[in-house]
DNA sequence: ACGATAATGTTATGATATAACATAATGATT
DNA sequence: AATCATTATGTTATATCATAACATTATCGT
């Protein structure tokens, strides 16, 4: 498995400790962050987190836009859509999280240091999105463009399936 | 270039003759129908064939489905949004067309024959999309899943950039 | 402290999509 | 051809996703 892939992490349920991977991606966020210059104020840092914390029952479930909105105002203050927008907004252009165009729904990024088009396994079952970065996806796509005479800007891969936990609690119904 | 592309098509304008080849692609259509035993309806006709009409200014332009309400209000009976849903969900559930996620649109399918993930090439100065069929991208994606165990239902490759006609209409700015 | 810039709040609305139920058309069977 | 089950379409209402436009507040550099 390449270095970069998350998918078991993403697909592994209980042996995950999703804590501690929320705090490392917020660590590394606000680092960049203040690398760059850019601004992580808390109500942005408070979206990334709800992000993060993906939603039931997959740790690294996409989370909706007006999810986010619900969880912001339950915590108090109440919100209105162009907040959490402007906060998705913001963290897309840093490259913080991706958006999942299928789901209309957001997810953190696995490895926000540089820019790159996000490949992802989505599971139809439990809803988790698995960050994967194969080079060998991408060498393909860029070499059918390049034969087309086409500028590659943004890549969009979003496969959707059966992950590995969940084709295995399957298999008791299949047997039946 | 592969026998199943269709990006110089797609991206040719005023060279390719798209009536005929609309005309082609409601022939095969209704073929397939009658094959499957589907039930291509006036609607669901027109519906498609507006689709395939895509949308100014490229012929290959996927088509929003406000869009085709509008256009099938045009023609005297007013429609209501489950008319066009309900037709695109028949469209779809037989590969006549297919969805465009990051634009939220539809365009028609190249060729239907056989079940298959979208590849597209979208032009963001045109709009154009190309449907691409290059088995080395489908072959990495699967390679790239079975390595992780994941059952692959359905992909969604959809590569965002400039076409060739664009990037030349394009060239004179750059040089001023 | 000041002013410029950036961020957030607020109100309204646009854009995309589906639920639920009524009516009409079609095809299979008699 | 008449009946009836099935499929398709019409209709109304509403859910869901996203942005425009403008007001207010916070932050940063000077």
């Amino acid at each position: 498995m390449s270095a970069f892939d998350n998918a078991s992490a993403s697909f592994a349920g209980a042996r995950h400790d999703h804590r501690s991977c929320v705090t490392q991606a917020m660590a590394t966020a606000a680092r960049l962050c203040t690398e760059r210059g850019a601004r992580l104020t808390p109500l942005r840092r408070r979206v990334l987190e709800l992000i993060w914390r993906g939603h039931a029952p997959a740790k690294h479930a996409p989370v909706r836009a007006y999810d986010l909105l619900a969880r912001l105002s339950d915590k108090g203050a109440r919100a209105a859509p162009p907040t959490v927008y402007r906060a998705l907004e913001f963290l897309l252009a840093h490259g913080l999280i991706h958006r999942i165009e299928s789901l209309n729904a957001y997810v953190g990024c696995m490895h926000p240091e540089g820019a790159h088009g996000g490949q992802f396994l989505i599971c139809e079952d439990c809803g988790a999105a698995a960050e994967v970065h194969d080079p060998r996806v991408d060498a393909a796509v860029a070499r059918r463009a390049k034969e087309l005479g086409f500028a590659v800007r943004r890549k969009t891969i979003e496969v959707e399936g059966v992950c590995p936990p969940c084709q295995r609690r399957r298999e008791p119904d299949d047997a039946r």
